[in-house]
RNA sequence: GCCCGGAUGGCGGAAUCGGCAGACGCAGCGGACUUAAAAUCCGCAGACUCUAACAGGUCGUGGGGGUUCAAGUCCCCCUCCGGGCACCA
């Protein structure tokens, strides 16, 4: 059966027979020669020698996984940042842009299982299979520093990183609770979760495991990392918001309560210490077992009212208690049972708040009051210190816990106005009651002081009593990388019977990832089952080692590759650091929004480890970041399951790849979503065609000089305004904008105006020497967008020189001005009419013209005039009653 | 729940600073060319209404209110869609 494809090719073929050769568009002819004669010229997109005398320019697209295949989504990422670089190298720019390949990961080793072929040997694969339909696109990369991150000659950078951070305390190892997907069957992090999730395999749950595991000190530059977002201007303000929210700094105090020993409790108190629903009162001969429950809050000006302190089921005090008391190891143990199995059913946003008491209480250093001491299933052990104290008047979370079981509630602030006090503060009904416009009651010496000014004075006070401190919390925890996988850089450490943990020595990386592996379902690494890889000498003593199975996070390759760029082949250091201060920061790069938080985190951390190595000389890698939309097609992004996919090939294969490119800048502006519609790919198509057509046509006339402006016939000069004023439009979209869809559709107004002015252009009225003006400049203005048919026409036009550095064309401000322009005349703000003025005429003037304007007259005969509003260019408008 | 986007003809979108809403393209309709079709070219095209026709009129940018001579654009409230975060103390 035959394919749409192979019946639109015969079609194509059999009108290919009996149309004249010349008059017909064949992109499949025209991309074949150029993508030919390119391969040919490696050089063509070199960069320059950094004592070149233009500007630098790096432009960045981000670098693709090599799934095998590109998909649009890549399609309009690099038609994006290609037809920037071609502009850039238009304008005189000494511009670097490459691509490269992040090239280990899972589907490697799921492909190795399914197919029974080598991750190595699949992922080339892979990249060839890329790489020549990137080449078949046109995108100008300098393959010559093209980076590979699953080749020694790259990850071995990886190791030399990992050690210097190792030496500086920046790399370490703890044993952590750690996300593990079962699928994956390994640790994912907590970036790699989304929902409960795991972030490849959306229905998988995923679980907790102990392990040992790699970790880096990103938290070290969790300050840092926040204050320069304020840098990062040319960033999109959404990216840098959830860079905030991700790194979540919140600032409090921490405050220490000491448990009680409860051993001389008076008789009356017996009953409520047994329920732990009470405060028990301050009163003499409290004693302290001296051991400290510091917590975390941001709210310390409410402490009066703490009612509770709330532990995390993991806290290590928790599990101190349960050693002693199997009534609360048990219920610590379901409460733990009841949230995995809230997470398991899916329901991990709002999980019912659970509790027990632990039959401890805890003094409260401000007032000596003993809180009730529980364990609450709403309490994470990873941020702050795993306590909390509960405040139920004043904060949400605490207040439905203190409801539910029956705890205390105490107010101690209230609006500073008394009649709002009276509404809300008063009564429970409306709490909890958060402002922080609010004044302290309840609250011993703090009385009446405002909520702010309160919790500096506070955390001051339990500085000087040496019970707490204020202190800034951040949400950002630190990097754990290592992978329980086998395609992935081997983290370069070995463990020594005698001498512990020791680092590989320098001289003996890369540690090389072994080929000839066997990868099976049952998880864990498969280096651990390789006896030549794991048995290996302490480079200390000399004696028996063992490697590191573990491998890293992909995210660690992708943290520094923009700079490989700069100095591929550097086989002495990852890069020169003199070659790297000439082309950083990157000037502009540009991908997909998903990658905002992880990715672009981990590079900036990256820059700022390796500033302080010494190795670069930036704070940022990134200058300019810009965030394309999705593609999506019938509303829904295009996935394998929804069905919706449109492949590249097939596209190109069918309209051609300037086509292809050339839509997916056309359908929409590049940062929103863009419809994927065939029919429109067509559209662009024929655009093209036209294009072809028009300018095979006249190119002999075209060929000459281009000669003076002035005294032209009324056609050349309207036809020079319209070519001007297009010039002037995508020049001005390029130095920020980037609406490359209006500028796709300012060359098609163009190419109307042309193809209308044919019958003056036949008649001799348009000049050859202006012909030659317009069609050199349109193949210009469509270089960046449609490489293939603007390098062919060039050459159509007798031009030699290579398209690529041709100067971008100048727009003439005379030329481009309207002489006459239409005005719209109002009446009370209504359309009555449109006069036609010349453009500088003053306001008088178009008063003037406007009530001259007969419709107008008969329109406000009989009414009386209030004002008239005229705005020079713009309008007229005429107020009557 | 919180924080960002977004909503404009049959469709994708345009209107950059408050000044002719619907550029450009798709689909559609009519015509030319053709034996015919494809390709190509020319023209029409927001809705409603009036008219024999020409010409006109009214409404119209998710909904409601407001500011203004003038609002897709600014302000307030609401609805829906998309994305991010989500017990972060």
């Amino acid at each position: 059966m035959a394919t749409k494809e192979q019946t639109e090719a015969a079609a194509m073929a059999a009108a290919g027979d009996s149309a004249p050769l010349e008059a017909r568009y064949t992109p499949a002819e025209i991309e074949a020669k150029w993508e030919a004669r390119w391969e040919t010229q490696p050089e063509l997109y070199a960069t320059e020698p950094r004592s070149s005398a233009k500007p630098k320019y790096y432009v960045l697209g981000m670098l693709p996984y090599p799934s095998g295949q590109l998909h649009m989504g890549h399609v309009r990422n690099y038609s994006i940042d290609d037809a920037l670089a071609r502009y850039m190298w238009m304008q005189g720019y000494n511009v670097l842009h490459p691509m490269g390949w992040d090239a280990f990961g899972l589907p490697a080793e799921n492909a190795a299982l399914k197919n029974n072929t080598p991750p190595r040997q699949w992922t080339l694969q892979n990249i060839a299979a890329m790489k020549r339909q990137m080449k078949r696109l046109g995108l100008a990369y300098d393959w010559r520093n093209e980076v590979t991150t699953c080749l020694p000659e790259y990850y071995r950078w990886n190791q030399w990183f990992f050690l210097r951070m190792y030496e500086r305390g920046l790399a370490y190892r703890r044993k952590s609770k750690v996300n593990w997907c079962p699928q994956c069957a390994t640790v994912l992090a907590n970036e790699q979760v989304v929902n409960g999730c795991c972030w490849r395999h959306e229905e998988q749950i995923v679980g907790q495991r102990d392990l040992e595991q790699w970790f880096l000190r990103i938290t070290n530059y969790a300050q840092e990392l926040l204050d320069d977002l304020a840098k990062l201007d040319g960033w999109p303000e959404k990216v840098r918001t959830m860079q905030r929210n991700w790194i979540g700094r919140s600032e409090g105090a921490e405050v220490a309560f000491e448990l009680e020993d409860p051993s001389d409790g008076s008789e009356d108190e017996e009953k409520a210490r047994r329920a732990g629903t009470a405060l028990l009162p301050a009163r003499e001969g409290v004693k302290g077992t001296g051991k400290k429950i510091p917590v975390f809050t941001t709210r310390v000006d409410t402490i009066y009212g703490a009612t509770s302190l709330q532990l995390a089921p993991e806290h290590p005090l928790v599990r101190e208690m349960a050693a002693t008391d199997p009534g609360l190891s048990d219920a610590v143990a379901s409460l733990l049972e009841q949230q995995k199995k809230a997470r398991d059913a899916g329901d991990v946003g709002a999980i019912e708040k659970h509790g027990v008491f632990t039959g401890h209480y805890a003094i409260n250093p401000f007032n000596g009051e003993r809180l009730p001491v529980w364990v609450g299933n709403y309490i994470l052990m990873d941020y702050g210190t795993g306590a909390i104290m509960s405040v139920p008047a004043h904060d949400d979370r605490d207040c439905d816990f203190a409801k539910k079981y029956g705890l205390e509630i105490r107010i101690v602030i209230l609006p500073r106005r008394t009649g709002e006090a009276a509404e809300n503060g008063e009564s429970e009904a409306l709490l909890p009651y958060i402002a922080e416009d609010s004044l302290l009651i309840n609250s011993g010496e703090f009385n009446s002081l405002g909520c702010v000014e309160a919790q500096h004075k506070m955390a001051a006070y339990a500085g000087e009593h040496k019970f707490g401190k204020a202190t800034v919390t951040y949400r950002l925890k630190d990097w754990g990388i290592s992978r329980q996988r086998y395609w992935g850089t081997p983290i370069p450490m070995l463990y020594c019977g005698a001498c512990g943990i020791v680092p590989v020595a320098d001289s003996d990386l890369p540690v090389i990832l072994p080929e000839n592996v066997e990868i099976t379902q049952t998880g864990g690494s498969p280096l651990a089952r390789m006896p030549e890889f794991v048995n290996a000498k302490c480079p200390k003593c000399g004696g028996k080692a063992l490697r590191e199975t573990d491998t890293m996070d992909t995210f660690v390759d992708s943290s520094w590759y923009f700079y490989r760029y700069t100095d591929a082949h550097n086989d002495k250091a990852p890069f020169a650091t003199d070659t790297v201060a000439y082309w950083f920061p990157i000037d502009q790069y540009v991908g997909g929004v998903e990658h905002a938080i992880l990715h672009l985190i981990y590079s900036r951390f990256w820059t700022k480890v390796m500033r302080d190595l010494g190795l670069v000389r930036n704070d940022e890698p990134v200058e300019r970041l810009f965030t394309q939309g999705m593609v999506i097609r019938n509303g829904a992004k295009m996935s394998k399951s929804k069905g919706n996919v449109v492949s590249p090939d097939e596209m190109i294969a069918r309209y051609g790849a300037d086509a292809t490119r050339m839509y997916s800048l056309f359908a929409a502006p590049p940062d929103r979503d863009l419809e994927w519609q065939e029919d429109g790919v067509a559209g662009v198509s024929r655009f093209l065609g036209r294009v072809w057509r028009f300018t095979t046509k006249y190119e002999e006339r075209a060929k000459g000089e281009v000669g003076p402006s002035a005294g032209l016939s009324p056609e050349s000069q309207a036809l020079l305004r319209k070519l001007h004023q297009t010039i002037r439009k995508i020049t001005e979209d390029f130095a920020g904008r980037w609406h490359f869809n209006t500028c796709i559709a300012a060359i098609m107004e163009l190419v109307n105006a042309l193809t209308a002015a044919e019958g003056a252009i036949g008649e001799g009225k348009v000049p050859d020497a202006v012909l030659a003006e317009i069609l050199r400049a349109l193949v210009l203005l469509l270089a960046p967008f449609a490489p293939y048919l603007a390098f062919e026409l060039w050459e159509h036009l007798g031009e030699k020189s290579d398209l690529l550095r041709a100067p971008w064309p100048k727009f003439d401000e005379a030329l481009a001005r309207e002489e006459q322009i239409e005005i719209p005349a109002q009446i009370n703000g209504k359309l009555r009419a449109v006069v036609k003025v010349s453009a500088d005429a003053d306001e008088d003037t178009l008063r003037d013209a406007a009530l001259a304007d007969e419709k107008i007259r008969a329109l406000i005969a009989g009414k009386e005039i209030v004002r008239i509003i005229v705005v020079p260019r713009k309008l007229i408008n005429i107020v009557v009653k």
